[in-house]
DNA sequence: AGCGGCGATACCTCCCCGGTATCGGACCAG
DNA sequence: CTGGTCCGATACCGGGGAGGTATCGCCGCT
C-alpha cells in the first residue's frame, strides 16, 4: 500500500465526499475515484459503500481509516525527523519539546536548566501548544518529547516516566463565600451560582455545550475569574502566579494531576534519553 | 515519502550494501540507487555515506531506519487488519491473541472461556509464537492482542491492563543437593556446578555466546533439566505441569513475574475491548 | 598494471498517475 | 414525466517516473 492511496483513501473517508476530498488533495475528482477503486481491488476489501445519499464507510473502511491514520503519522514522524537530524550541523540535532502554554512554567525551566547543565546537552526547542494538541505533535514528528498532565492528556502509546503529582484547588473570585474555608468538595463547586466551569475549545476549534463562557487559554480564564463571571478547578501550581482578585481553595476530592515526560517509545535519541534522565533526577 | 521509497531506504540501510539490498527487493541495483539519491534529495538529507569501504549510515540515515521501520509497521498493520475486517463474513471481524507457547495455559483457558460466554463474542485466534515475537506481531498488525510476560517482553508503545502476578523457582534435576529447601536466592543458583543456564535464540535466530545448552523450546529445556545438563529459573506457574525427575524451588529475590494483557494504543475494536475487560474480571 | 567489487550514470521502454470530457443513476421541482 | 442538478464512474490522452540493460568511474588489492 502506497503513502499516496493511504493520504487519498483517509481524505475521503474523513469527508466522505470525493468531490470535496478531491479539491482538499488538490486533485481532479476522477483519478480519485479510480485510486480508491484501486486500492479497493488490491485489499480485496469494499472500503466505500456509495449509496445515493453520499458515501459511508463500510467496517473494513473504518478500520483503515484508523490505522491508515496512525500510520500516516508514523511516516510524518519519519520524514520530520530526519530533516531536523539532517539540518544540524554538529551532526547532534536538538530536541523539541512540547508542553501546554502557562501549564508547568516552574517545573520545566527547572528541568531544562538541569539538562542544560549535563555534559553533552544539545539545543532544546520549547513549544508551547494549546489543549489536547502535545499528543498529536509527538505522534507525527513535529515534537520529540512533551511534558503531559494526567488525566487530561492521554498517555496511550508512548512512553512515560512521573515527575510531580498535586492536587487541584478551586479558583474563585475574591470575596466568595467560600473564601476562607479550609478545603471543599467537589460537589461543593461542581455548579456554582452565577460561576459556571468555563467551556475549552475541542481541537476542531468548536466549543462544546454548556453554560460557561468559552475561552481560549489561561489569562482569559483567570481575568473571567477576577471579573466574578467563571470559577475554575485547576492544579495546585496555579497559586505559584498569585493575581489580584482570585482566591484559591483545595478540593479535597478532585483528581491528583501527574505531570508526566513523554516520549514515542521507539525513540532511541541520545538526547531525549538524557532529557528524561535529568527530568527523574529533579 | 512514499512507501516503496520507504522500503528501498529500510533494505539498503539494513544489508549497507546496494546490490544485496536490491536482490532482497527483487530489483536490479541501478534503480535502488536512483531511489535512495531522489530520496535524499527530496529529504534534503544525506542519508547514506558511500565510502570505498562500503556504505554507513548518517546521523539522519539512523534517525530514518528507526522511525522508518515503525512507519512500514504501521502501514503493514493497516493493510493486514483491514484486510481481515474485510473477509470477515458477519462484518464482525475476528480477533487474533497472540502469547508465547506453553506460557500462560491456564490463565489463557479461563480468559477464552469467560470471553466466549459475553454476548456479542466473536472468533478468537490463538497464536503461538517463540519468544519475543509477540511484539513485532502486534505492531505489525498479525495480531490483535497479546499476553505479554513483563519483565521479559517489552510493553512499550501498548496500552496494557495487568492481570497477574507470580514469583520465580528454580527448576533442577530430581536429587539435586539444593532439593528440600524452603527456598534459595538469586546467588545460590547464579552457576550451579554442571547446571548451566540454557540460552535462548536471539530474534535473527542466532544464539548468544555462554556455556549453557541452546534450547528453542520449553518441552526440551525441561527434558534436559531432566537430564542433569541445565538449570532454569521459570515463572512459578510452570508447578502446574508437574513431571517426571525435576523439582522446583521458590527463588525468594528472583524478579516478579507478571502477565499483562496488551493491544495497540489507537485500537478501537470492540472486540479487543470486550477482551481486555474480560481479563480483568478474571 | 591489471583486476574485481561496487555504486553511479546513460539510455530506453512501458506503466501509471493525473487531466479533460462525458456518461449514468438518483433525487427533486414543477 | 421531464428537465435539472448532484455526484461518482468511465473513456481517453499525455507526460513523468519506475525499472531494465549496458557501461562507466573509482578504489583497493595483488
Amino acid at each position: 500500500m502506497e503513502t499516496r492511496e493511504l493520504r487519498y483513501f483517509v481524505a475521503v473517508a474523513e469527508e466522505l465526499h470525493f468531490g470535496r476530498a478531491a479539491q482538499r488533495l488538490g486533485i481532479a475528482q476522477p483519478p480519485l475515484s479510480r485510486a480508491i477503486q484501486q486500492l479497493e481491488r488490491r485489499l480485496g476489501a469494499a472500503l466505500l459503500a456509495r449509496g445515493s445519499r453520499g458515501v459511508t464507510l463500510t467496517e473494513a473502511g473504518s478500520v483503515l481509516l484508523r490505522e491508515g491514520q496512525a500510520a500516516l503519522d508514523a511516516i510524518d514522524a519519519a520524514e520530520r525527523r530526519t530533516r531536523r537530524a539532517a539540518l544540524a550541523p554538529t551532526g547532534r540535532p536538538g530536541v523539541v519539546l512540547v508542553t501546554k502554554a502557562g501549564a508547568t512554567g516552574e517545573l520545566l525551566a527547572k528541568l531544562l536548566d538541569a539538562y542544560a547543565a549535563e555534559p553533552g546537552a544539545v539545543a532544546v526547542d520549547v513549544m508551547l501548544c494549546g489543549i489536547g494538541e502535545q499528543e498529536r505533535l509527538l505522534r507525527d514528528g513535529r515534537a520529540d518529547v512533551a511534558l503531559l498532565h494526567r488525566p487530561f492528556d492521554s498517555t496511550a502509546g508512548f512512553d512515560t516516566e512521573e515527575l510531580h503529582a498535586e492536587g487541584q484547588v478551586v479558583v474563585l473570585p475574591a470575596g466568595h463565600p467560600l473564601t476562607g474555608r479550609a478545603h471543599v468538595r467537589m460537589s461543593d463547586v461542581a455548579a456554582l451560582p452565577g460561576l459556571p466551569m468555563p467551556r475549552w475549545p475541542n481541537l476542531d476549534g468548536t466549543f462544546p455545550d454548556g453554560a460557561g463562557p468559552p475561552v481560549h487559554n489561561h489569562t482569559q480564564l483567570l481575568q473571567l475569574i477576577a471579573l466574578g463571571r467563571a470559577s475554575a478547578i485547576l492544579p495546585e501550581s496555579v497559586r505559584a502566579e498569585p493575581r489580584d482578585g482570585l482566591v484559591t481553595v483545595p478540593v479535597a476530592d478532585a483528581p491528583t494531576v501527574t505531570t508526566v515526560i513523554a516520549w514515542p517509545p521507539h525513540s532511541r535519541s541520545r538526547a531525549v534519553a538524557a532529557l528524561v534522565q535529568a527530568a527523574t533526577r529533579l
